[in-house]
DNA sequence: TAGTTCTTTCAGTTACTACTGAAAGTTGGA
DNA sequence: TCCAACTTTCAGTAGTAACTGAAAGAACTA
């Protein structure tokens, strides 16, 4: 304890195992509420994290004791992630019991969760949009009716908008078709771009 | 009523009033569904939905009543969108009343809306990643301890997981500021590559 | 076929977020 | 300084989402 030293020395074996799930606890937590403010409920988002910073195979067991939750809880929302597809079931030979593996590439599954969210969120109100403008074209309401400034308001307003979710939509679809065509080459062509 | 003709005659004013009103009801409920998804809640959604697309300033009363919501959540969850930024308080020459109206450039809200919650959310996830990655290098855990699989795999996954947000973070960065021609040159940028 | 091990389901409960309405606060005019 | 018009606050309530635990189901074994 002479010097500044703050290095430590090789760590026991058992203090190595505490620290990697110190480490892992602290990571799972943080996603977890992230997650829940992104509209993923904190338990399942927990569960994934869970999955994926071990990059070992968890049975309901494992997820249940580690996160404290139920049973059911847990059965419940690792069969939701596996139909959202960002986790897969696994089944070890000669074992009765499952297993939960995360996807490993993290690029693969944000182009699952775009995906799914694309089509049931963005698409809907980039439909809904189009719908209002018809209401609200000339061939709906006559020439002069049309020209009324509160409608002419409107109409400016939903083109705004179209235009930018048609953007973003735009990018979403090119996230989601080069999911498995090497995402790694997006990240290099936006890596290097910006 | 002989002939197929599908348009219809200029409607009435009050028609039009009619038509003009259900289609706004339609993009705000839409966009308040939407809202509920990505984790803003429902009311506080449509609020700006109607601000948005009437691109006309509201009264605290116009909002009560459109939307059928008591005077106090109507002034919680407008004070709240002005806080975000994304609507602002407006005077009335001579009248006691506030009013409210919405940015009118989807792109600068938006802008907006990424600003905060790349602060909020995916730079405390991005700490924490470094945080974790700290504490399982060398440095923390002496060579040997450091080699065991089980942290190789947690850090690896770190490290993928670190890449992501870092990209992620760069998007949204290059969102901030200067929206639409930031989005518009990922798009582009995307587009050639592919 | 019964027994064991594990998974799923779901009615009931808990915990939380959103909302209401009335009271207190604020602002400007007379 | 009081009144009228409007806004904000917040304790209490309603409504919703998440969770539990026990019971039923499924799959394999002997």
């Amino acid at each position: 304890m002479t010097t500044a030293t703050l290095e430590k020395p090789a760590a026991a074996s058992n203090d190595v195992h505490q620290q990697l799930r110190t480490a892992q606890d602290l990571f799972i937590r943080r996603w977890g509420e992230m997650g829940a403010t992104w509209g993923i409920n904190r338990t399942m988002a927990e569960i994934h994290a869970l999955c994926y910073i071990t990059a070992t195979p968890q049975s309901t067991d494992d997820v249940m004791e580690r996160l404290h939750i139920s049973r059911g809880n847990a059965s419940m929302s690792l069969r939701a992630l596996c139909d959202w597809g960002i986790i897969r079931r696994l089944h070890k030979r000669g074992e009765r019991r499952e297993y939960f593996e995360s996807l490993g590439d993290v690029w693969e599954m944000f182009s699952i969760i775009a995906a799914e969210r694309k089509r049931r969120e963005m698409d809907p109100v980039l439909e809904t949009i189009k719908q209002c403008q018809h209401m609200l074209n000339e061939a709906a309401l006559g020439k002069a009716a049309a020209k009324q400034e509160s409608v002419q308001l409107t109409r400016q307003r939903l083109a705004g908008m179209e235009e930018f979710m048609t953007v973003t939509n735009k990018i979403f679809q090119q996230f989601i078709g080069n999911a498995r065509s090497g995402l790694t080459r997006v990240v290099k062509v936006l890596l290097k771009a910006f």
